[in-house]
DNA sequence: CGCATTCTTGATGTACCTCAACACTAGTGG
DNA sequence: CCACTAGTGTTGAGGTACATCAAGAATGCG
């Protein structure tokens, strides 16, 4: 009985790979997957197990890690709602995947949810849109990160994460100020754009210094010029 | 008569896409697609473009690149022979495809091309998992630009080039000295590392002065001392 | 041979890292 | 309620790896 509602209740359920089933096929997911809950800090799965699991991410934000063999580590992708987590067709996880706030996922076993992709073309081709998609995403990260500077980066950064803001129902346009709560910590946003600590500090002084941002104090920043913040991003 | 044979004579036959389709499968494909050559420094795709066609290479090197507003240019990505290129379910290509070497495609019209993926569900399979392992690389590569210096990062590199030349058929073993041509120039191995051409070259000096590796010329270069170069690619 | 391209090497600059100290915030227990 | 602590953020001083600017040496093609 519990089974049944999994997914009646799903936040996601137009959004994730699931919107490619009608009502009756996610009947067969229903009995495979598994809601779990997990915490801030908590890793869900570590780079060099076995790939056993792929899941739906419900709510909150993962982040995606590789590390180098002695240790310096880089965030190379960050998911978030209705993004699709795991590798399907690998043998061992290429990345830790670690929870940056708490959230929730719905997990099926990886055996069993390829069988599904076998079974249900639709759903197999909007993986592979959506693989197609990270990937473009990706490489754009790659030129980002060989060749922006500190100052670009950051700003690139906050619009990217203002206009996910906005996304999540926050306010329709992302003209004008704006304010919103930046899920991750100064040394998160280091790992994601390839900085320090230090310097993610010191540019967004000067992005406040600048008039260009506000920062009301805990995790909150304010968009106060988004004309201003996005020349900085194309800055020569 | 001609489109008969496209195919019979593919070098890549096995190990492109189409090797999930069988012979007689394989004439639809056959009718669709046409062989073309481009010359070294010949653009495939602009960035922006519409994107209307998806290849596979058959021999020779492409390039990816893209580009900040201001002109800086990063290659994000390198395709082989048997990897397949363009973009499927994009409305516009989002990297400038160039070749590096002189090569050789099988074109197909991008939309005569999702046709047959749809109906061929074993090949759309095979190219989720092509995605898959490229969204790997490509986050894996985000990880080198972003924490490794140039040492390492020319060091991982020059072993890639090696693997991928043993495994073009030169010899069967990685382990001692062994010699081959680098099919990029210092310039564009430069763009793919995120580096100055200036510091690509000082670099490799240095691990000649070192005697890890030989310049013999041209752009030859041989492996001296392989686990040397492993050590200088994972360095502290 | 002569010209263009690629490669090397040097001198100098600078953006970012490293090390270090201190301020703020938030959660804990007395 | 307020000290106490751990985590997080800011700011400064100094160093360094890489970029930039500049000149010359190889290589390769017509």
């Amino acid at each position: 009985m519990a089974h049944h509602d999994i997914c009646a209740d799903c936040a996601v359920r137009d959004q994730a790979l699931c919107s490619s089933l009608t009502d009756v096929e996610l009947q067969a997911l229903n009995t495979l997957g598994r809601r779990r809950k997990i915490a801030r800090g908590q890793t869900l799965i570590w780079a060099g197990d076995d790939s056993i699991i792929c899941a739906n991410l419900l709510s909150g934000v993962l982040k995606l890690v590789a590390a180098t063999p002695n240790g310096r580590e880089q965030i190379v992708g960050l998911l978030y709602p209705a993004d699709f987590v795991g590798q399907p067709y690998a043998g061992q996880a290429d990345f830790t995947i670690t929870a940056l706030t708490e959230s929730e996922l719905c997990i099926f076993p990886r055996d069993a949810f390829e069988r599904v992709l076998e079974d249900h073309a639709r759903m197999e081709r909007l993986l592979l849109q959506r693989t197609l998609a990270a990937l473009g995403i990706a490489r754009t990260r790659i030129l980002s990160l060989a060749r922006q500077s500190a100052q670009e980066k950051i700003a690139g950064f906050l619009l990217d994460m203002a206009l996910r803001a906005t996304a999540t129902g926050c306010r329709a346009t992302p003209d004008g100020p704006m304010t919103f709560d930046l899920p991750l910590t100064r040394g998160q946003i280091a790992d994601v754009l390839g900085l320090t600590i230090e310097t993610v500090s010191r540019q967004m002084t000067r992005l406040k210094t600048a008039g260009v941002i506000a920062l009301p104090g805990g995790r909150a920043i304010t968009i106060s010029d988004p004309d201003a913040l996005q020349g900085r991003a194309e800055a020569a």
